[in-house]
DNA sequence: TAATAATAATAGTAATACTATCAAAAATAT
DNA sequence: ATATTTTTGATAGTATTACTATTATTATTA
């Protein structure tokens, strides 16, 4: 991963850059250890200025509440896996070559050591996209926040992967649906194989990364190839 | 459907069983019009009480907390999708012509007018099983949660759509991560209809109903039907 | 009709989700 | 190098949430 990258939002879901001081890297950083230990819901601005030895007060110039915060971290996260994904499809010649790596790329991200931005810890972020993404855009405001273009990193990547696929198969009717469809799976068969293993044939003892991208090629594949 | 159907859960996230008593039920059926109408984070206990005409304390020896609440009315959906699931397959011959009418059922359940049970209106259930449900599992209590059987219902329901996924093709060999992808899916891409409609093809303003069970029939039988 | 159980009324607590004010410290402009 | 502006810290305060406890009242059942 290159030396230094740098991810920027096209929205305002904070108040002030948080990547621009050091109080503000400290929120990112300490937040992001900090919802993964606790939850989200258990997770207060409070918790998180006694950790980085800051205040509420100035936690809340950086982000309105705690909602906000979730939301650029989750805009942050699929920024980078765009950015990626672009980055590790750029020479290949083959549209399911591409497609192929987009789908590993979309499943491994942040599952590697090798972080691209020192304050962020992408493995743990990771598992609070699992966890907890959903939570962004299931709410009353979801339509208002939309308008704000809070979740416009989220469609760009969803526009970038649905491109791939209609690249393997210009025929194939819904490639916007199969590709959130995916999206979504991914992350939500690791989390089943950790906590609800009844409800996926992933085991998280074997290998379930490779396995889960094995699943979602079969079904992306079977989907595609058999339109027209 | 029936006139007198009842659906029991096997799991006490209830601290005294709602259906037996006239508070009870009012508890039930209010909660299901609030948290359609305010989403679950702004819904309260205290609210409830004002609606309904009781008190704080009162429903809170029905249901520990909120969250419980969520998780018997998301339980009672699911065992109730799988009652008519049961029921709608019940004389049909041919193995695909099951699958297919449950996946209809999946997507159309709660769409329709007649309800089954008079004080749970079905169709806002569903619309709350849509934008509320999963944080029934994502939550850091999901593995304690887990073995009291809080899940026990969605399980069921993904093991019933799992054996007739094997009945169609038993050489499939992601029966059940299909089928939980899926049954997510269903009501992921009716809100992204509604919400985020640029991650789907599914129009809230064209029959999304039918379109997202054209959706979800290709999706399934192309993976099955590519395996062995 | 007495005993028991369920509900209502009321009060109270700790924590959450903020907002406001002002002083101290740091950054920047002149 | 100093004055100005910006950022942060310290402190305080409020409304709401998420409960728990107590007692009186009303239904239910024995």
């Amino acid at each position: 991963m290159a030396a230094s990258i740098h991810i920027s939002l096209n929205h305002k879901s904070y108040l002030r850059e948080p990547e621009s001081t050091e109080l503000g890297r400290k929120i990112i950083s300490e937040s992001i250890k900090m919802i993964d230990a606790l939850g989200f819901e258990q997770f207060t601005f409070k918790k998180l200025a006694a950790e980085i030895g800051s205040t509420e007060a100035s936690i809340y110039r950086y982000f309105e509440n705690k909602h906000k915060l979730l939301v650029y971290l989750v805009s942050w996260y699929w920024a980078w896996v765009d950015y990626t994904v672009t980055f590790q499809t750029h020479n290949l010649p083959d549209p399911r070559q591409r497609l192929d790596r987009a789908l590993e790329e979309l499943v491994n991200a942040g599952q590697e050591d090798d972080p691209s931005v020192a304050y962020i810890d992408e493995r743990i972020l990771y598992r609070i996209v699992m966890a907890e993404s959903s939570k962004v855009y299931l709410t009353k405001e979801v339509d208002a926040e939309n308008k704000e273009g809070f979740f416009l990193e989220i469609k760009k990547f969803c526009r970038h992967l649905a491109q791939l696929v209609l690249a393997v198969n210009p025929d194939y009717p819904y490639p916007h649906a199969l590709v959130s469809t995916v999206m979504e799976a991914a992350h939500q068969q690791l989390y089943f194989a950790s906590h609800l293993p009844s409800l996926t044939e992933i085991k998280y003892s074997q290998r379930p990364v490779e396995e889960t991208i094995q699943f979602l090629k079969h079904l992306v594949y079977s989907a595609i190839d058999n339109s027209k």
